[in-house]
RNA sequence: GCGAACGUAGCUCAGUUGGUUAGAGCGUCUGCUUGUGGAGCAGAAAGUCGUGGGUUCAAAUCCCAUCGUUCGCCCCA
């Protein structure tokens, strides 16, 4: 019995071409995330399992949850996302950060999901947080900060809308309704999945959770463009700084419990992946459950999964050259003699790999095809003698001869 | 957790109403001689037909279970 080549269920493996597409994506996050003044953090991928209890949301902490008790009877469960980690992170050192405190990280989370079409156990994301400022103005910078990713990757913003609602604003409106406590809850779940629905569909459940007067007034409340005057502000901010996705959309509630006023989520406009992208808002209440004195937050997670399934409906993935410069190939027994020459080349800064199998040269032109490097460079007794190195182009099939400085800058250019 | 489709060489797939030693293309490897790959030619390796049961004289083909993949639902990223 042979053992398995696949990965855990719902686990990717990163082969070096998946790793180079990946690194090319983070790489754009953290430039853009920087750029607005982001640091980055990190903390471990287990946590003490109550942590999640209080406010993530009921079904990801009861069937999604990796979780265990270790040795010392200690319940655990590894991260099935960063908010609480961060909340725990920052109410650690409440006294003594410099606020408005701007925080990102990339990181990997695990949920024990049935794995489908941009959704997997194992995915990576970016979460960028701004704690300390309650005003409209944070969130809409978080809001910019994600519009400005997608556009770093060249994104175009018909190609997305962001849909903003005020939770705020939406609990006043359906208390005016007299919808309270489970009522609201479960009215909660019913807006968040109207989208999916038809009209008609949705005004069926919607008559079977409320009653005719109850329902009408809702359907009314959901059917209004006028956003709530802190939606109205937050959008004319966005469209100061170039944002112009962005739309009141009085269904959008998002799951997880913790949010306490504006949400969004981003929408793909391609048909053929129309789904939400990722999502963020605002948690006002995260931090003052580690015991410390409340602290607005506002944020936003970015999953890699559905934003790799986003950038390739669109066609945005980027071809990628191999990192290694040349692979040097040896012509005879040259392999001691050959590696000073070669220290020097890597000091100057090329990235080098030398094909030290001793087969003949055309299977080592083969191989060197094969792998996707560029360059081949040729190191043979002639060359080693005249200090002249020759430097193939795999692609073009050209071919110079060139000093060891010449070669350098070659390549690098 | 629920529902559906699929699972044959490394990859993409073919395999007739169950019937001899299971096929193709691409890829891989070897050679076409000794300092030049991508093309061509010649040849080779490679599959207990996802796994385990069952039905049958006979199973890749039918049935059941199980695992995996994919797509929905639930939920969410």
């Amino acid at each position: 019995m042979s053992l398995s080549t696949q990965p855990y269920k719902g686990a990717r493996d990163f082969y070096p071409e998946d790793k180079r597409l990946q690194k090319y994506i983070f790489d754009k996050l953290r430039q853009v995330v920087e750029s607005f003044g982001y640091q980055e953090y990190d903390a471990p991928i287990l946590e003490p399992l109550d942590i999640y209890l209080a406010k993530t949301g009921e079904e990801i902490v009861n069937e999604q949850l990796y979780s265990f008790v270790d040795r010392g009877g200690r319940r655990v469960a590894i991260r099935p996302e960063m908010t609480p980690s961060v909340s725990r992170m920052v109410a650690g050192r409440r006294q003594e950060l410099a606020y408005p405190l701007r925080w990102y990280s990339i990181a990997n989370f695990w949920r024990y999901e049935r794995p489908q079409r941009g959704r997997l156990r194992e995915h990576y994301q970016l979460n960028a947080d701004i704690f300390g400022v309650e005003g409209v103005a944070a969130d809409a910078e978080i809001i910019q900060v994600a519009d400005s990713i997608l556009k770093s990757l060249g994104a175009k913003a018909e190609m997305y809308r962001i849909n903003i609602n005020s939770r705020v604003a939406m609990i006043q409106a359906m208390k005016e309704f007299g919808l309270e406590g489970t009522e609201l809850k479960a009215v909660y779940k019913l807006v968040d999945k109207m989208p999916k629905l038809t009209d008609e569909d949705f005004k069926k459940v919607l008559s079977e959770n409320l009653s005719a007067e109850k329902a009408t007034k809702l359907l009314k409340y959901l059917d209004n463009n006028q956003p709530p005057e802190k939606v109205d502000r937050l959008l004319s901010l966005l469209k100061s700084v170039g944002v112009t996705s962005a739309t009141y959309e009085p269904s959008v509630v998002r799951g997880l419990e913790y949010y306490t006023d504006i949400v969004f989520e981003v929408f793909d406009t391609n048909p053929e992946n129309a789904r939400a992208l990722f999502g963020g808002g605002r948690y006002d209440g995260l931090v003052g459950l580690f015991g410390v004195e409340p602290l607005p937050t506002v944020g936003f997670g970015m999953g890699d999964v559905t934003l790799q399934n986003f950038l390739e409906a669109h066609k945005l993935l980027p071809k990628l050259q191999v990192e290694t410069d040349a692979i040097v190939v040896l012509i005879g027994d040259l392999y001691e003699s050959a590696q000073s020459l070669l220290a020097q080349l890597r000091e100057s800064g090329l990235k080098l790999a030398v094909d030290s199998s001793g087969r003949k040269l055309d299977a080592q032109l083969k191989s060197a095809d094969k792998s996707g490097v560029k360059h081949v460079i040729f190191i043979g007794e002639a060359e080693l003698k005249s200090k002249k190195l020759k430097l193939k182009n795999l692609q073009t099939g050209d071919e110079r001869q060139l000093s060891a400085e010449e070669l350098v800058k070659a390549l690098q250019s």
